[in-house]
DNA sequence: ATTATATTAAGGTCAAAGAAGGTCAAAAAT
DNA sequence: ATTTTTGACCTTCTTTGACCTTAATATAAT
């Protein structure tokens, strides 16, 4: 008997590749048709859909609440998610930041004005706190930014 | 699918572009237009229609009364220039921020990429950290993209 | 005609109920 | 031992309704 996991991940997969990469869904809803926990929805989210296996998750509360799943573009953005997936890890500094916004910009995979924006963000200056955790704090960050350019890029289609 | 209180935003939303950012209406004809209980347009107003949105309200009650919006229209540059040096301060939470991003993205004064990159840049989780200097390193965080912004623009004439 | 009172027509507040999604750990299955 | 499934409990956002306050107007009393 195939995991129900299974199953409901290739049902996301089926309905993604109906809509272009990009769909939104109602937890309550699958969870109902596969008859199933609401939370097995978060699980097969968590193990199959990860930022590493190259999908982007958003989600909101409250009535009308929706997840909604992005496909990556993930060829297209090989370095970032290399960037993502051991490039940067859990600490880096102003320095290695910067170059590696360069190198992205240089790549063309972000415009100059993002380039720009984005340094803003990591400096030490931006971050403030003089610490040993500022390294860590900009890791995620800028983490969190490539993640953000790659989501919008592959969001308009 | 669609919350109502999205739909009553754009609805205001529209009618104030058609009125130069000014207008009044009737509380309970609205809530009739959308069946809706009269608080709710309460709900919308403070929700989505706040200050630190860029709106003002005044109301008036018994016969004729009125709820009267404003949309504030400061310049560009002065509202950014408030925001660093007084709206945002030390702290600043991630609601807050989200909420000015999405103001200036409103308003027009960055576009819908920039806010999404903005935004990702400023979430509790980007910065990661558990602790009570979060909202100090996104109000730092936040002062830098926005001055960024500004001196983007002010570069290219 | 003037003043006091009642009625009606607004809008305001707040808390409870409802409608989502999130988390985490225990139990079950492989 | 690891992965999957389930369920109890949590957080966030929205909707609804009961009750309150204020203003304008109509009516009654002087």
């Amino acid at each position: 008997m195939a995991r129900l996991s299974d199953v409901i991940e290739e049902f996301i997969k089926t309905l993604l590749r109906e809509s272009e990469g990009q769909l939104e869904l109602q937890r309550n809803e699958l969870a109902d048709y596969f008859e199933c926990a609401p939370s097995q929805i978060n699980y097969v989210l968590a193990t199959r859909f990860s930022l590493d296996q190259g999908y982007y998750i958003e989600s909101r509360r409250g009535g009308g609440g929706y997840i909604r799943i992005l496909r990556l573009d993930v060829d297209r953005n090989d370095y970032m998610h290399y960037l993502l997936s051991e490039g940067i890890g859990n600490r880096i500094s102003e320095n290695n930041a910067l170059q590696i916004i360069k190198r992205m910009m240089d790549q063309e995979y972000i415009t100059q004005e993002t380039a720009y924006l984005m340094k803003s963000a990591v400096t030490d200056k931006a971050i403030g706190i003089p610490s040993s955790l500022r390294d860590n704090i900009r890791a995620s960050i800028l983490r969190s930014m490539i993640t953000a350019v790659m989501a919008w890029d592959s969001r308009k289609t």
